[in-house]
Order: C-alpha cells, then sequence, then structure tokens
DNA sequence: GATGACCTTATGTCAGAACAAAGTATTGAC
DNA sequence: GTCAATACTTTGTTCTGACATAAGGTCATC
C-alpha cells in the first residue's frame, strides 16, 4: 500500500492541474517513493485527496501509462513498472536530446545550400518536383567524437543561416520560425557506410550504421522538414516505448 | 469543407462508441473520402450528427491524434495530416506483423532449451541470478527468404513446445498461456552481421543488421519477455510515429 | 491605410454523476 | 473442506454542463 504522497497542486498556475498531477507522480515514481510494482492509490482517493475531479486524475494517470511508467487493470488498480527511465523517443532533435542528457553536442555545416527539389524528397515535403529547396549538410559531434551525419530539406521560404545551425539545432530555427511540429513519421533501418560516409564519421570502411528518415509535420498538418540521417551503430541506438491496449 | 460523411454509430455493440468512431473516420480518411489537409468538422457538429456528447469524440479524435494522422489547433480546428498511413510500430510479434501484411511468415525453431539465467538477462527480467529460464532461437522467414534471427528467454514457469512456436508466433502463446502483454520497452541499433548470423539469414559475411532488444513486460507490471533479435537490414525496416504535444 | 480592440469560433480544461465490466474476496451450500 | 454463487472494489465508458484560451477575422479609430 502506498503512503499518502503529498504533492502541491497550484490552482493558480497556468499549467494544467492534471500535467500537475502527472509530473508529481512521475517525480514519486523516479525519486523511488513509489517503488516498481507498488500500487497506486485508486483514483476516488486520489481525486479526493487533491481536490480533483475523477476525470481530472484519470488524465494525469493516462499520461504516465501512455508513457510506459504504469500498468492500469480493471477491478484491480493502478501499479508501477520497471522504472527503466528509457526516455521514450520523443519530438525532439537529437542536440536537444544531446544537450538535455549533459553532453556537449558541436555542429560543423558541411554545405547550405538551395537547390530544386528531387521527386523523391518533393513527394515526401508535397510539393511540385523541381521546387527550390533549402538543403543542409551537417556533422553532428558530442565528446570530440563524430555522431551523426545529418542531410535535411526545408520548403524554400525558409532561410537559415551557418550560424542558425551552428549554433543551435534545426528544430530551435524551426520553431524560432514560428512553425510547431506536431506529427512525425520516422523509419529506422541499417546499411554499410559509404566511403565517404565513413570518412567523415571516423569509422572504418564498410562498418554498419544506423539510418533515419524523418518527415516532420507541422500544427496545421502541412510538411516542413524532411531528414536522412546517418548514426555511428557504435555510439547511438534508438528506445522507444511500445503501450498495447 | 468536409461532406457530411455518414457512419453507423452501433450502441448496442460491445464495442466503446469513441473506437466506433475513431475506426469510422480512419476509414474515411485511408479511403480517401477525407482527403490530406481537408478540415475535420467541429467537435460539437460530430457529437450533434452522430448523437454523442463531446467527450466521446474528443476521444475519438484524440485516438487518431496519437496515431499521427490527424492534427489539431485550438481556435481552427482539426485536419487530415499525410495519409502516410505508416502503421505506427504497435505491441506486436513480428509474426502478427507479417500475417497482417499478406506474407506467409513460416518460423524454425533452431534451439528451445531451459538454462539458468545469465546475469544481464536476469536483470532484465527482475529475477535473481541462475533462476531457471527458457531460451528459445528462431529463424523467421518470410516469401521463402530469411529475415531474422530471435533469441528469446521466458521465465521458467511457461513451457512452450517446439510446436508452439512453430505454428504460430512467441506472442500467441502467451496470449493463450493467460499473458496479457501491456508495455514494452525496446532499443534498435546496428551493427556487423557475425559470421554465423550472416549464414543463416542469407546474407554476405560481414553485413550491416539491425538488432533489436525488447524488454515486455504484463499487465501487473511485471516482465515475462526478453529478446533479442537481428534483421536483415536490405529486407526489413521500423517505422514509427512520434506525437509532440 | 495601418493598427489596435473586439468578436467569433474552435479546441483545451475541469467538475460531477451514473452505469458497465472485470477481477478479487467473501460467503454459503453441499 | 471444496466449490460455486454473490458482493465488493476498481477501472472503463459515457453524459451533461461550464468556463478558459488561442487563432483569426472584422471593424472602427487614428
Amino acid at each position: 500500500m502506498a503512503p499518502a504522497l503529498m504533492f502541491d497542486i497550484d490552482r493558480s498556475s497556468p499549467t494544467p492541474l492534471y500535467f500537475q498531477l502527472a509530473r508529481a507522480i512521475e517525480g514519486a515514481i523516479t525519486g523511488g517513493a513509489l517503488p516498481a510494482g507498488s500500487r497506486l492509490d485508486n483514483e476516488l482517493l486520489l481525486a479526493q485527496r487533491y481536490g480533483l475531479s475523477r476525470p481530472t486524475v484519470r488524465r494525469a494517470v493516462q499520461e504516465l501509462v501512455d508513457k510506459g511508467l504504469l500498468v492500469r487493470k480493471r477491478g484491480v488498480g493502478t501499479q508501477v513498472i520497471q522504472p527503466h527511465v528509457s526516455r521514450s523517443v520523443e519530438l525532439t532533435s537529437l542536440y536537444e536530446d544531446l544537450a538535455r542528457s549533459g553532453a556537449s553536442p558541436t555542429t560543423a555545416v558541411l554545405s547550405l545550400e538551395r537547390v530544386p527539389a528531387p521527386v523523391d524528397v518533393a513527394g515526401e515535403l508535397d510539393l511540385p518536383e523541381g521546387e527550390e529547396l533549402v538543403v543542409v549538410r551537417r556533422l553532428r559531434s558530442s565528446g570530440g567524437e563524430p555522431l551523426a551525419l545529418m542531410t535535411n530539406y526545408l520548403p524554400g521560404r525558409f532561410m537559415p543561416t551557418v550560424e542558425d545551425l551552428t549554433e543551435r539545432g534545426l528544430y530551435q530555427y524551426l520553431r524560432a520560425a514560428g512553425v510547431h511540429l506536431r506529427v512525425a513519421h520516422q523509419r529506422i533501418g541499417a546499411r554499410m557506410a559509404r566511403a565517404e560516409e565513413a570518412r567523415l564519421l571516423g569509422e572504418p570502411p564498410r562498418s554498419a550504421v544506423l539510418t533515419m528518415q524523418r518527415t516532420a509535420f507541422d500544427d496545421v498538418g502541412q510538411p516542413v522538414e524532411f531528414g536522412r540521417h546517418i548514426y555511428r551503430a557504435s555510439r547511438y541506438d534508438f528506445e522507444t516505448t511500445l503501450v498495447g491496449r
């Protein structure tokens, strides 16, 4: 039985109540107050204790179920799962992932030009073939070691500078340009590195690399970015959390 | 403006109303009745038309937003995104994925034995080191060509037979054994194939392969399966959909 | 003609209530 | 003592109702 944890719910704060509660419970889990396998108090009780309604509590719990931290079972209750802390792949750029985990990412812009859209990229970005695009090729390193080789395509209306892409990440530039990224489709595969890629990444020739292809959509459902990335398999992998019904 | 699509909502059916509505809208999108970029009717209107309440409609729409098919924007409405139909990676086995997509998967059980748990696997399954485990090594093919080499560990209480694993998938066996899989953490990487792996997969030696490590948890939050899989990169890749706030 | 205030529209958040369904525990009969 | 029916607990689904907030357009004013 879980102890009566006490969180502060600030009703005057603009952050939604369900989000405050979700964050508080998440903190209790990662902080160890709620060990793996322990049962959460039932929804009615939680609602009563914090002066919230059941739908609000349910939404907070749902948030954590989606994150893979809790498991619900009708007639039984809600339990804490292994706190594997695998921060599930979110809609963030590699740069942000690295910066948040304490690494100090650096970026070298290899090229930045404007070209007519190739057929395949035009299809991904839902633009007519030949439309002008911005193409940027970058080498991302962390801890002094190369990590990824990234090629990104943006519609021609964007005009990033080399400084934008060196100092911060591509996604930070897009946000500053008023773009709100909402959804992305991505495809992860593997293949052998080509000679130039291996050289840039500091890997032996013909070594295995992870490939990632991503198309990102903004909040009106329009594609705004298409990228083909290559990661050093020896230094990087993807973590995801899958949630069943 | 979207045409007045008409779905049947069956109130006597045991399937939840929000799910029926979600499936209907999804069908309209993939079927072409709702092209990419078109706006959905607003929630109040939808609720009125089908005799549902707004929360129910919202839940249905949310379902599709999570799937990456729709995008919501406050004050504006809900729009259909590119129907990329990248069925996001779900909590299913490779076998089910293949079977559903019309392929005819076959499985060869290479070995099936009981061994004391190695340190790393014991940690993943949250069991004491040395505890008896079931280990199964399988080669999955589709269309006559090898596709994946799979090594899976189960707690000793399970006793699958070679037939179980040949005729159906591992997850189907687990479900039949009364296990309800709920969450899985997985890690995707790449590396070079070892000699034996390349031989089994029918790839040239030292070619690139995709690796996947998965720990699956049941509905009481306990780990019940740990697997290390190797996929032929030339024939397989992972698709995911990321949804931002 | 540009800019700000205001209104409309649509989604976002929250409350309170009721019944359904599934799992567990208890109780009762044999 | 065993087993089945029953009661209880807890999450699942759905409703009604209300107010908040953001985006976009309109209109009047400067």
